[in-house]
DNA sequence: CGGCAACTGTACAGCGCTGTAAACGTCCGC
DNA sequence: GCGGACGTTTACAGCGCTGTACAGTTGCCG
């Protein structure tokens, strides 16, 4: 394949490698019928920049590394499409990185055996923890996704899971519900996401006046369906009485749903089930699920916007930015009761 | 950042540049205590290679592109998910695009306007047709997915459609099922997989001894779940009588599953539903649902194998590959009647 | 009409790495 | 003890592009 070159081009239209380079970026200073002839060359010789060379050049990868846990999970597989779609507006190119939440594949995304791959991270971390990151960090720049880590050496976005959390609870209050159970997976720290999930649970009671029951809190042994629906059939099982169960995400709202059908408890009537997320499987289901939404087109434009400027050569402390959430509201919560 | 080039090592181990660069190819033929000092160079000095300027130099890019309709839709996402792990295995990068089915965005995954960008590309076209991709596939090594197109000069990997439609019309026939409707959009081309899993589900039928009825094969307006579930619920009210619906894919099978239980009909045990794709929907219906199973894993690998070949040099016609595909039988199907 | 500024266009030195060809030993076998 | 074979290391020329510095040109003002 006999590729054509800048070189070549010149020679054709009788100029610089320079001045082709100069029309092919649109460098202001071309006279225009010099311009047309360049073209012309380009066009007629089928000439197309070969991007490594320009890479080495300008030291500049126009690429950005997109490292999540898992592509196919949906809230993952969801964020990634906004992500993907808010750099191609950007004119940057987004190569997955897959770590399934293993501390060494976590660590390469970071610290590569090789460099000069991609301009930029966009790291939604599972297993580092502040401090690893920060060590780490320096080597390319970073935006961090998800309340895993919040190191000053590296940018952060993320929604309000306090907050979150609360609003769900309010909607279950409003609509009437006074026993309402948080259903997710505890055994982590009390910084990861669950842990200020629950946290918003715990606060919007008190603020309500309400005394959260221990009983209610809701251990879940894994991460399947599975485990979110046995964990609450236990429940039912021990004669724990609920109303209501905010759900740490979707797939434990699916799994919660299963777990209540199975035991003959209405959604939403007997039980209203809140997800988080609001991920498509919130439509999938029956009844379809309420789900607490963080804004992920948002979250998609603020990550890329902070990483452009790092990029730029923003060298400033870690910035945190916090974007919207809201609930949809579907079948498996009751109308709110007015007044 | 004072980068540590190729030849910092090689000074500070008193030693050529391309010694240095035969020692972090493991090339052979670099005597041990040499190797030794210059392994101790690189290390001390946190040498790591430049990607870019290796692949001016190699013209290998090492990665290759993935380009899919949509990255959130289930399918394409576990798909990309195998696409991704087996990549990793083969030390290829994957970078995504998404052509949201869009002709120009389709187009430019086989011509950009730039290029060494990739070494090859995997691609699942919707849009393209065979012409079209036999005139622009030349530039780089593709290998196709789906059953869209099928130009003799790129590889191409699918299931067999027809067999698995059968397959799936066997399995409810066996299980004492008659009346079988088939839900799926039908406007487009008898080429697109939709058509040949019609085709199947037909030729199964009459080999079976039954008439195909046209009445059962229902069409879809749209790709959504509430348009599978009007198809079938104005199926329903129509008076049409059937008792298993085989669908075009899982999120119109689980259409299906709401139009059945907002029309009091059980499932399996009046009607049996079987979905397609295998997708981690199937599990997260009430209730699951059996689904036709492309061997994902499978097609990764063979999609693979076949583009690093081409990669590496072999220039045939396209070849075709067809991998295995199964059947998950869950809950919206009714055991199988033995004897 | 000289001189300066603003435009246009060019030459060339890298960017950091690898492939090639050739040099340099060194060890055998005769 | 010498030619040759082999194993080991080096020098150097690119890969294709862009940034910098500078050379020509033209136009305009005083």
């Amino acid at each position: 394949m006999p590729r054509v070159r800048l070189v070549d081009v010149a020679e054709r239209a009788g100029v610089s490698m320079k001045t082709v380079s100069n029309v092919i970026h649109d460098y202001p200073h071309v006279a225009p019928p010099l311009r047309a002839r360049v073209q012309a060359a380009i066009d007629e010789l089928g000439y197309r920049p070969n991007l490594t060379a320009r890479r080495l050049a300008t030291g500049r990868t126009g690429m950005i590394a997109l490292a999540m846990p898992e592509i196919d999970h949906p809230y993952f597989s969801e964020l990634s499409r906004s992500i993907a779609e808010e750099a191609k507006g950007l004119g940057l190119r987004v190569i997955f990185e897959q770590t399934l939440g293993e501390a060494d594949a976590e660590r390469a995304v970071l610290h590569d055996r090789e460099a000069g791959l991609v301009d930029g991270v966009i790291f939604h971390p599972v297993q580092m923890g502040t401090m690893e990151i920060a060590r780490l960090a320096p080597d390319v720049p970073v935006v961090l996704l998800g309340e895993s880590a919040m190191p000053v050496t590296s940018d952060h976005v993320m929604i309000d899971n306090v907050a979150a959390a609360a609003d769900g609870v309010a909607l279950l209050l409003q609509s009437g519900r006074r026993r309402i159970a948080f259903l997710g997976t505890v055994r982590d720290d009390i910084t990861g996401s669950t842990g200020q999930r629950l946290l918003g649970y715990q606060e919007q009671l008190i603020a309500s006046g309400i005394t959260p029951d221990p009983t209610l809190v809701l251990p879940v042994a894994g991460f399947s369906i599975e485990d979110s629906r046995d964990a609450l059939t236990q429940a039912i099982e021990s004669g724990i009485h609920f109303d209501a169960v905010l759900c740490r995400d979707d797939k434990f709202a699916i799994g919660a749903l299963k777990s209540l059908a199975a035991a003959g408890r209405s959604v939403p009537d007997d039980v209203a089930v809140v997800g988080w997320d609001d991920t498509h499987l919130a439509g999938y289901s029956s009844p379809t699920l309420t789900s607490v939404a963080p804004d992920k087109r948002a979250l998609a434009r603020t990550a890329l916007g902070l990483l452009k400027e790092r990029i730029e050569g923003f060298a400033g402390i870690g910035r945190h930015r916090v974007v919207p959430h809201s609930i949809s509201v579907r079948e498996s919560t009751p109308p709110v009761e007015t007044g």
